[in-house]
DNA sequence: TTCAATATTTTGCGCCGTCAACCATTGTTA
DNA sequence: TAACAATGGTTGACGGCGCAAAATATTGAA
């Protein structure tokens, strides 16, 4: 008779088709950012700086919005700092509160650094699929997406409003 | 006009959508897993031996299936022999080589844990997708894992032809 | 047989991120 | 106003994993 036992589960395989996916997404694209002297944490927080209007989020949305602790996002941005593609500054509103606003040459830096990316992104993932595949694939992953991580766009709208603690880029 | 900077072009948003959903699901795995005393990694690991024909695979295979580096594939194996779930045997026709053995307790527990964990794994994602979706996002994956992952079917046939290094429960 | 070249696993060291404890600030309640 | 819980961030101790070198076993050639 056929195999029944529960480790066979096709479920999990569904599961360890995403993780193998992701780690091996992640190994060929670490040898170029890692040329660019930056790991996938940092892109990722250079990415969402970059990404937000006035290019400065407050720690703790960094966290939630990269499922980082606090603590991680700490060091991560001690890091960015130390390099000069982040600045802290002190919040106006409330003295407990840090933006981590992203320098000129974080700016610069990352663009360059994606520039190449893309090229590995396009290569391993977005170029394999047809443009069906690819939108199904996205399609369901928004929806897991949506119920596993709802608080994923965290602080963009106070970051907004906040007035620029550096010489923004934008026009 | 409309942002045509490059670190908002779609494909990195490709690239942070599967991010999201595979850390989002690693949290939310983690909790139950933790209560069997299984991380990730763990998990795979037996996962994996209780699939080859005799529950027995090499180091370097293990590595390979798991993309991590045979000195992690080591480290994990040393825990979970400390833990009894797995034993250490010699390989006789290549004396370099080191068989990892299931235990009739890993099987245990691995069971235990796997028949928990599916529940979570319904419903934090394959039960959010209607099948043609599931089936539409696992085809994407399989695309994408077999180019960036080729080598993560190995030493399965070498298992299965070797002779097995403790009492087997099968039949 | 002996010695170099290769293959498999383990070990030393360091980085990275978590956890828990901590300090500073804020808001609330009295 | 004082007292105190709640919030935001950083720090120290710790564990997991990768990298590279070491330890062990095997193969091939002189």
């Amino acid at each position: 008779m056929a195999t029944t036992r529960i480790i066979d589960d096709d479920r999990l395989t569904a599961v360890g088709l995403l993780v193998e996916v992701h780690r091996g997404l992640t190994n060929k694209f670490a040898a170029r950012l890692g040329r660019h002297g930056l790991s996938e944490n940092e892109l990722e927080i250079l990415l969402r700086l970059g990404r937000t209007p006035n290019c400065q989020l407050r720690m703790s949305d960094l966290a939630a919005q990269t499922s980082l602790t606090t603590s991680g996002v700490t060091r991560v941005v001690d890091r960015l700092e130390r390099a000069g593609l982040v600045v802290r500054a002190s919040c106006d509103t409330d003295r407990r509160g840090t933006w981590a606003v992203l320098t000129d040459a974080g700016l610069e830096r990352v663009t360059a650094a994606v520039e190449e990316h893309l090229e590995d992104v396009d290569r391993w993932y977005t170029g394999l699929l047809t443009p069906e595949q690819l939108n199904a694939l996205l399609e369901a992953l928004r929806i897991v997406r949506d119920t596993v991580r709802p608080e994923a766009v965290a602080g963009v709208a106070e970051a907004a409003r906040a007035r620029p603690r550096i010489a923004a880029t934008s026009p």
